[in-house]
RNA sequence: GGUGCGGUAGUUCAGCUGGUUAGAAUACGUGCCUGUCACGCACGGGGUCGUGGGUUCGAGUCCCAUCCGCACCGCCA
């Protein structure tokens, strides 16, 4: 037996006892006489102790140690006469009586501590190593926890998990895929799933009433601080089923892991915004909540005043700073700065700071001190605010806005890591077109459901049809989406028209799910969660890549094992491929 | 595909307007130390300044190219 406890779980009440353990050195502190060694495992950190009165091979064995030895310590539990209050076992530790070497490490790259030296790239490549600190630890124990709870309450909604495959069939719409070569089939293809969208649907066409699945998807685009090329969805779907329904339960899912993750109580249902609601206010798809700071649109009040910014606009919109009508010149052109660089890309930025009956601003000249005051007020200004104003076209200056007001809520402290507002956003455009390839596309995917009412403009005026999908969003974060699906083949190929698909290549494509409505396809609908971002938002993070044991870098590579990487040449061949330079 | 920032000791970083022998902290090694827990003290070893080219009497520092990393834009139904 290698160990009779682990490295965490040692109090005084086993003081006396005769405890065997095995883990990785931590630090050894030696004082003359005395040495004391950190022993480390999951669970925690005990001390051993050994003295000069030891017998001689001991201490010999311990002059040895290194960091990150492996050793089996056998000694007995001890009250200490200095205690640790910062440890659990903080009270005891081992007075040594033998010691084994498991195996000996070379020295780490890093410090295996809490707060590492080691920077991104070098935990990246040892990633063995970094696992082994407590907060990659804990952010790996909270993914395993919520896994566990999504399983549980899916379970007791009677969900059925099941797995669908991973090697399917490249389809044309969405994200680029990952292609994988069939050896059998020279020239063909399989294509790794974005999601299992197709299977799922098909499942409820099977009977199968209420899926789930915690399951790996993959997408061939660009890497983000959270968007990995494989990620985790929590993928579900319900026969029978309205947009209210699927939000119900999903709501219930959501409350369930913030009461049994955080602890925290949800009592009243939460908010569900239109689409048009949160562009106009906030301008995107997944504002954040936990702060005010709407957006409001004064076009029509600023024009005719000879400014010929706001008079050559599409588009003015501002947002109001309470209590920051002190914000110095050199703060306002900085925050100038901020909004003209290329990401935010604004031309400039206007202010009006509203302090008491005092007004001052950078367009003064323009306007008196009554219709600034006036402007302020419009806006929502109270005593002793700031009025950030942004101009240009709105399709532009929308999102700019919603950038500025995301910055100021940081700047200012008002997005609080323990506070959690989630949203749901309903109402979303079916469609939305394209000005490079002059067509439409799905806003969500081409199997999403118009509202019933919009129906008889699906053909004549598709950017003016709402889908029946929705978004869940947590402080500004998109957890997840999903939708009510269309189970009438009629619709379907109307859709598959106005996105431009003749019938043979919607055929083609998507043939296998077409037939499958021709047997009885019940009114279905789901929705999906990335599981990676909702994991990293509970734990306070804004990366997801601790969040994921073996993530990828910014570059889509993993530097630990070396991928992606070259094949042989024979392997080539038999998969009937060739390199082109 | 694009923009920005970065690459100097095992590690994290400093290094001014180009100028003698490139520093700090930490890690590591040795010695001293019997209650430490980020132990302490002393001493010590440790560098192709990412790579290639250029400018210059002289380049870690300036210029060009290139590779790598991070963040973002595009992209992500």
């Amino acid at each position: 037996m290698y160990r009779t406890h682990d490295c965490g779980e040692l109090r005084i009440s086993n003081q006396g006892q005769k405890a065997r353990l095995a883990g990785w050195v931590q630090r050894l502190r030696k004082l003359g006489g005395m040495t004391f060694i950190d022993l480390r495992d999951r669970y925690g950190i005990t001390q051993l102790t050994i003295d000069e009165k030891a017998p001689k091979e001991l201490v010999a064995i311990v002059e040895t140690l290194g960091r990150e030895f492996v050793i089996q310590a056998v000694g007995t539990v001890a009250e200490r006469s200095s205690k640790n209050p910062k440890l659990p076992t903080g009270d005891i530790e081992i007075l040594l009586e033998e010691i084994k070497i498991l195996n000996a490490s070379e020295l780490p790259p890093f410090t295996i501590e809490d707060e590492s030296d080691g920077g991104d790239e070098l935990r990246m490549k040892y990633r063995y190593l970094d696992l082994r600190r407590a907060p990659l630890r804990r952010a790996l124990e909270l993914r395993h926890r919520m896994a566990h709870e999504v399983r549980k309450y899916m379970d007791s909604q009677r969900f059925l998990e099941i797995e669908t495959p991973y090697l399917i069939k490249s389809t044309p719409e969405g994200a680029r895929d990952f292609v994988v070569p069939s050896r059998i089939h020279t020239g063909e293809f399989y294509a790794l799933p974005q999601s299992p969208q197709t299977f799922k649907q098909i499942l409820m066409i099977a009977g199968y009433d209420r899926y789930f699945q915690i399951v790996r998807c993959f997408r061939d685009e660009d890497l983000r601080a959270d968007r990995q090329p494989e990620f985790t969805q929590i993928d579900c779907e319900m026969s029978f089923v309205e947009q209210n329904d699927v939000l119900q339960v999903f709501e219930g899912l959501a409350k369930h892991l913030f009461k049994n993750i955080l602890n925290l109580d949800f009592s009243d249902d939460f908010p569900r915004m239109s689409y048009s609601e949160a562009m106009n206010r906030y301008g995107c798809d997944k504002p954040d909540i936990r702060f005010d700071m709407k957006i409001s649109e004064i076009t029509n009040s600023v024009k005719g005043k000879g400014l010929d910014l706001f008079d050559s606009a599409e588009y003015v919109g501002a947002i109001v700073a309470e209590n920051c009508a002190e914000y110095t010149r050199k703060q306002i052109d900085q925050l100038t700065e901020w909004v003209k660089r290329p990401q935010i890309g604004a031309k400039g930025l206007i202010y009006i700071k509203l302090a008491g009956n005092d007004v001052k601003s950078s367009i003064d000249k323009f306007y008196t001190p009554d219709e600034l005051k006036t402007l302020a007020t419009t806006v929502g200004a109270k005593g002793n605010d700031l009025i950030l104003i942004l101009a240009g076209t709105k399709k532009t200056t929308l999102p700019a806005l919603s950038a500025l007001r995301l910055e100021m809520g940081t700047r200012l402290g008002l997005r609080n890591e323990q506070l959690f507002k989630p949203l749901w956003i309903v109402d979303f455009p079916l469609f939305e077109y394209d000005e490079e390839t002059q067509r439409y596309y799905a806003m969500h995917h081409p199997f999403t459901s118009p509202v019933a009412e919009d129906l008889p403009k699906l053909e004549t005026n598709p950017a003016e049809v709402r889908a029946n999908a929705y978004d869940f969003v947590i402080n500004g974060v998109e957890i997840g989406g999903g939708s009510i699906r269309i189970h009438d083949a009629k619709i379907q190929r109307t859709m598959f028209k106005v996105l431009g698909f003749t019938p043979e290549e919607a055929e083609k494509q998507f043939g296998f799910i077409i037939n499958a409505f021709r047997y009885g396809a019940p009114p279905h609908g789901g929705i999906a969660f990335g599981f990676d971002r909702w994991c990293a938002i509970f734990g306070g993070s804004d990366s997801i890549r601790d969040y994921i044991a073996f993530p990828k870098n910014n570059a889509g590579k993993d530097t630990m094992i070396d991928s992606p990487s070259t094949i042989s040449k024979e392997q080539l061949d038999e998969l009937g491929l060739r390199v082109s330079d």
